[in-house]
DNA sequence: TTGAAAAGTTAGCCTTCGCTAACTATAGTG
DNA sequence: CACTATAGTTAGCGAAGGCTAACTTTTCAA
């Protein structure tokens, strides 16, 4: 009963995560994932991409040549699907219903990513559906701790 | 107008945030903060802590002197309530809104504790508390969210 | 088609932060 | 007082992950 290894968490670090998921983001753009993008949109030097491409491509990840393209495998593609599942969850959640600022949720929320278990991850998912179906419901959550911020921050 | 550096975000890495906060709950106990105490709550070598309380010394964060005992300073106490606060908020979140395990909790806080930053936390305090408050009202939104979570998990 | 710019790689270095092993200091007990 | 257990430190090592500088490969336009 192990043979299917949809198993989903190789101990991956923080870092190479970001890697995977930005790999996995730019995939899906016309240019395909090159490793210029890819060091962009870390903020990291192409040296350090190849580095990283390097480890994943190891690890059976990355489809990785040097001097040729970069693409996911099965295994990479499905890891970093829920890498990026993750990341988007906690985006939603402080953007839309904590109302912070969108780049200041989206940079949050690279940085928390990886802290989110498979015990929390599915939880605060539905909590966010929760909220958001409440919007068109009789109580908007959202709404109201929109009033209730406010008067927190300006009012007394 | 930068006399008072009430600053709070000297950008300490996680690790010494993490030692910063270890340090502030022992300190707290009877024992004070022993070196000893410290490894076993991060789960980390007698030596590894060394290293650290010399860093965080350097940084004027902590009071060290070989054998000596170890104490917060003045910024270094301010700094660890604020990551102190950040870690409860998320635990309470975690635990009280969300229904996690509260062992889970607590260590998915631990790790998500340093992704937040001065505009998301007060948010989710915030957020938190209306939640809590929304129990004595009319409008129980963490009650609700228990039994959509239920149907959710085992209904369909 | 050729040569310069852009993209990618390599080599070498640095910092952080963990570890173990061995040493030193402190404390407590007979 | 002396000796042993415990706490703390030091030295030395290793992995991860970043960087720069210099090199190679590829691309593209004249």
């Amino acid at each position: 009963m192990d043979t299917m290894r949809s198993h989903i968490d190789d101990n991956l670090s923080a870092s190479l995560e970001d890697y995977l998921e930005a790999i996995y983001h730019l995939s899906q753009g016309p240019e395909g994932a090159r490793s210029k993008d890819i060091a962009q949109k870390l903020a990291v030097s192409r040296a350090s991409v190849t580095g990283a491409l390097r480890t994943l491509a190891e690890r059976g990840l990355v489809n990785y040549r040097p001097y040729g393209q970069i693409t996911l495998t099965e295994q990479g593609r499905s890891l970093a699907a829920h890498v990026a599942r993750r990341h988007e969850v906690l985006n939603r959640f402080f953007a839309e219903v904590l109302g912070a600022d969108a780049d200041l949720a989206h940079r949050a929320a690279c940085r928390a990513e990886h802290a989110l278990g498979p015990e929390i991850t599915p939880r605060l998912t539905a909590f966010v559906d929760y909220v958001m179906q409440s919007q068109d419901d009789e109580i908007p959550i959202a709404g109201q701790f929109q009033r209730y911020w406010e008067n927190f921050t300006h009012g007394g």
